[in-house]
RNA sequence: GGCCUCAUCGUCUAAUGGUUAGGACAUCAGGUUUUCAUCCUGAAAAUAGGGGUUCGAUUCCCCUUGGGGCUACCA
């Protein structure tokens, strides 16, 4: 297996992303691992954008994706390369290519491939194109290109012969080229197909190192031949295994949310959602869990990378988010739990000050795995009346006393002075002490009075948030359900 | 089918010839003088199977089984 040990050329990586959809995690954590290995070794980290195929072209897909990695915060140094935009450079290296007698023109139609195909699948052979257009004379050629007929470039696969090349995480791989496909390499449309475009820009943005998903572990052996007819040195090859679902198959949409962004509306933290995938994969060897960006920086290690595809785990990634969300300063959270809460709540918010609304958020904050949840638990603090059964009042060890210890309860409150966490703390346990009461007797039916809720952070907070006026408000009501 | 590839608790993983196979998430139990959450403590939980090599295999080799990827004028 290839070791990195240290560089001396410059490190320069890439993200290659197709703008046919969103940014998914699988994308992401290829592209955090390119980022990671580049600057830790003082290199670059480049952009291509992969838009050969126009059926698949989505509008705007260019944007989100640059919009997804600023969000979380991986820079790439340059301006992106677009393919599209570089029709002429590939046709001229397909040229060279022919030239070289390295590839051949195929003026075969769909339709005759497909037949080829059904063929060879009855036949129970590898479906693969049968080289018919491969001993084509020089002369057949100009005169069908002459008459404007239809044609593909294909890749003059060499016949028996080892391809063979090191991959950083899975080591040496040999392929006899008797299996490898002629490949098309420039389209009928005058466009590349990834694999000739890759090899090209891939050369001319100098490119070092290749972290890409293991999908395109089958085809490396192509790409090795396009670098051999050309006469370039190939990059170092390093496949990344995917990242799985529960069902233990590449993620995707059905398996549930894989896009960034969906994690981003969600309410996960983008240094939360780095830190997590970055462990899908890779680990330091020590118990260090928690990294920021920085110290993944200095930790990565390309030769710790697994083989094997981890599955994504959404439970652990709550629990990162919610030691992330917990160490988020007050204001900080506030501010982020803000855009959710006018989603939920909308101009009903108007009614609260910010000061309100930042001690209900800091109450929730260690409750929150994700940012969206601040919703769900906070409903009891932006209502004028709550709605609950009655049942919920008494506290199962001594229910019968609810009506009277809520009763006896108010009337402490009312001669509170000091309206605040601590505040009622102190006199409130001072009224249990003196009336020998227990704390979950006291305390059950009050809590429900103020909150409404089974769950719900404890009395004392609720109340120095709710204020006086409304915490009797709601006592007293609870005293009339009984 | 063919080619490539992978295999430690449910999940992410540590341990590359000698460990009571460690940690984290999740689960369960208990504690933190009310619930939830936080925090703390504890429990249960794994080397896919079979052959070798070796004094000794999670670790090295082979086979089996199982999983995944690829097999387009998509990337």
């Amino acid at each position: 297996m290839k070791r990195i040990t240290h560089t001396t050329i410059e490190v320069r990586t890439r993200m290659a992303p197709s703008p046919t959809g969103m940014l998914h995690i699988g994308g992401l954590r290829t592209a955090l691992y390119n980022y990671l290995f580049a600057k830790q070794n003082g290199g670059d980290f480049l952009l291509r954008i992969e838009d050969t195929d126009r059926t698949r072209f989505v509008p705007g897909a260019t944007e989100k994706i640059y919009e997804m990695l600023a969000w979380v915060k991986l820079k790439f140094d340059d301006e992106p390369i677009v393919q599209s935009k570089r029709l002429e450079i590939y046709q001229k290296y397909a040229q060279q290519l022919i030239d070289g007698g390295h590839a051949y023109y195929c003026f075969c139609t769909p339709e005759e491939l497909t037949k080829m195909r059904e063929e060879q699948e009855k036949k129970k052979l590898p479906p693969r194109y049968d080289g018919r257009c491969r001993n084509i004379t020089q002369n057949e050629v100009a005169s069908r290109l002459k008459s404007n007929k239809s044609y593909v470039l294909r890749l003059k696969t060499p016949k028996n012969q080892t391809v063979e090349f090191d991959d950083v995480v899975y080591g040496k791989i040999k392929v006899n080229s008797n299996d490898i496909d002629d490949q098309v390499l420039l389209k009928s449309d005058g466009f590349p197909t990834y694999h000739l475009a890759v090899i090209i820009d891939d050369h001319e943005m100098k490119i070092t190192h290749i972290m890409r998903g293991e999908e395109w572990l089958p085809s490396t052996p192509k790409h090795i031949l396009l670098y051999e007819a050309l006469g370039w040195q190939s990059p170092v090859y390093c496949h990344l295994p995917n990242i799985l679902g529960a069902n233990k198959k590449k993620l995707s949409k059905r398996t549930g949310d894989v896009s960034v962004e969906d994690f981003k509306n969600k309410g996960y933290l983008p240094e939360a959602l780095i830190n997590y995938i970055a462990l899908l994969g890779w680990n330091p060897g020590t118990e260090q869990e928690i990294f920021s960006l920085d110290q993944l920086i200095k930790q990565f290690d390309i030769n710790k990378l697994h083989k094997s595809g981890a599955i994504f785990d959404i439970k652990k990634l709550n629990d990162i988010n919610g030691q992330y969300i917990r160490k988020l300063s007050k204001q900080k959270i506030t501010e982020m739990c803000l855009p959710y809460l006018v989603e939920t709540y909308g101009d009903a918010l108007q009614n609260y000050s910010d000061e309100y609304i930042a001690s209900v958020v800091a109450l929730e904050q260690e409750r929150l795995k994700k940012l969206s949840d601040i919703t769900s638990s906070t409903k009891l603090f932006f209502t004028n009346e709550l709605d609950y059964d009655a049942k919920l009042l008494p506290w199962k060890k001594t229910p019968t006393n609810a009506k009277e210890t809520l009763l006896s309860a108010q009337t402490v409150l009312m001669s509170v002075k000091k309206w605040t966490k601590e505040g009622l703390e102190e006199t409130l346990t001072d009224f249990i002490f003196h009336n020998k009461l227990t704390h979950g007797e006291a305390l059950w039916p009050l809590r429900v009075a103020l909150s409404g809720q089974e769950n719900s952070p404890g009395p004392f907070e609720i109340a120095a948030v709710l204020g006086k006026e409304e915490s009797l408000k709601r006592v007293r009501a609870a005293i009339d359900k009984l």
